[in-house]
DNA sequence: GTCTATAACCGGATAGAC
DNA sequence: GTCTATCCGGTTATAGAC
């Protein structure tokens, strides 16, 4: 599922080198302003040597997604252990999120300018982001599982994937938050979190099953339409 | 707000026929396979003096804007004026978009690349987009208006944003969209204008009022930290 | 001051030898 | 797995024509 079809450990090592300097640059000067001959340089490799590693300036980017979610699990795992409720536990995997990409804001942009086109290898729908995004639903699958929180049938076979395109979204405005310290980001995280388990519990009102039913047959059908075939009724295709 | 300072009247005509050229061969090649010579060409002019009009290849898309929402004006007028319910109103204008959108869907994952790219010029929330965001805005004001319904303040204030950004969603579905003719975009617009205006219609439900005041709040400060200070309360700043 | 052209630059990507 | 040489296309510099 890598760029490359096998690597030497000599290789692995190269290749996380040139991601390395590559994440670095990136952070320091820009996407656009890091060239990918100074990736090379900096990595001591030669330029067309660089595009054996990744075959492209993107290739590099779906490595930092990969680092992200890694860095996210790191990030959160012992706080999420010791919260209980459902809001909590989102809210601890959230904030861990939002913490972890920090140092990338400012590069932000570009690193997810790709994010939604379609059809890219970078969009976190298509199929060469299939790992990653498996690692992100199943992390959210635990997210809820550990909480006592109980659901419909219908809507407990979705929610992972729901809260993952919330997360999409949180990402999305993240990247859009120009307050200090992204501060609105965390008070978005709050106050989200806190309307999601809310709406969540009232997913049974009378007046809402009817279009509660509809809206998760739409989400199943934009995640089904652009990754393949997927959870529908809670088999998961686990990594 | 052009691209130009000022532009004579050949000037006009010379611009006009290289965007004429440009989305023609975006809708032929595609987007990254349409050089800017190709375009020069295609135009009866120097590769040079195509940057005399379109400062950047991105620029392009942004004509590529402007002249979608003239066409689903014309589109949609006469039909608007015969619907009555919102609901009939919000289908007439979104089919209207997903129509005269539809020579562009094979590009429109190149062409929409950088909307969501904060800083962009294209983004259609920037600076730059002012124009054209605030015609699409007052464009669904009126499709508002227009029907009979009425809601609370704080919601009326933002339906027309809010409903902006359901526009975009939208598009951002069809983008991705490849069922054989978008249809399934078509069964999306049918389903949530209906859903849309049954929520709305539910918006003073005793559990649901909280929710709703946070999420307008939200979606204001969405839309006011991306695009610069903007209608909050019933304020327009029409164009 | 409005418009047009030619030549060059720069950086992502590729070819192909070792 | 690594390199050098080259291509190709977006963009810019700049000189001049109307």
């Amino acid at each position: 599922m890598s760029a490359v079809a096998t690597l030497s450990s000599k290789g692995q090592k190269t290749r996380e080198r040139i991601l390395e300097v590559a994440l670095e640059l990136f952070q320091e000067r820009g996407y656009e302003a890091t060239t990918m001959r100074m990736i090379a340089t900096a990595a001591g490799v030669s330029l067309g040597n660089s595009y054996y590693y990744f075959p492209t300036k993107e290739h590099l980017v779906q490595g930092f997604y990969n680092r992200i979610h890694i860095d996210l699990v790191a990030a959160s795992k012992e706080q999420l252990a010791k919260a209980r409720s459902l809001r909590e536990r989102l809210r601890v995997v959230m904030r861990a999120q939002v913490d972890v990409m920090l140092p990338y804001h400012a590069v932000s942009g570009a690193l997810f300018r790709s994010a939604l086109t379609p059809g890219s290898p970078l969009s976190p729908f298509s199929e060469a982001s299939g790992p990653a995004r498996r690692k992100a639903i199943n992390y959210l699958r635990e997210v809820i599982d550990g909480s006592g929180s109980r659901f419909p049938a219908d809507l407990a076979a979705n929610l992972p994937e729901l809260l993952w395109l919330y997360e999409l979204g949180l990402v999305m405005f993240w990247v859009h938050d120009n307050s200090d310290g992204q501060r609105r980001t965390y008070e978005l995280i709050e106050d989200s979190s806190d309307a999601i388990v809310r709406l969540l519990g009232m997913a049974n009102l009378p007046g809402l099953r009817a279009i509660r039913k509809r809206m998760l047959t739409w989400v199943a059908a934009v995640i089904k339409e652009n990754a393949g075939p997927l959870v529908l009724e809670g088999t998961s295709t686990a990594d």
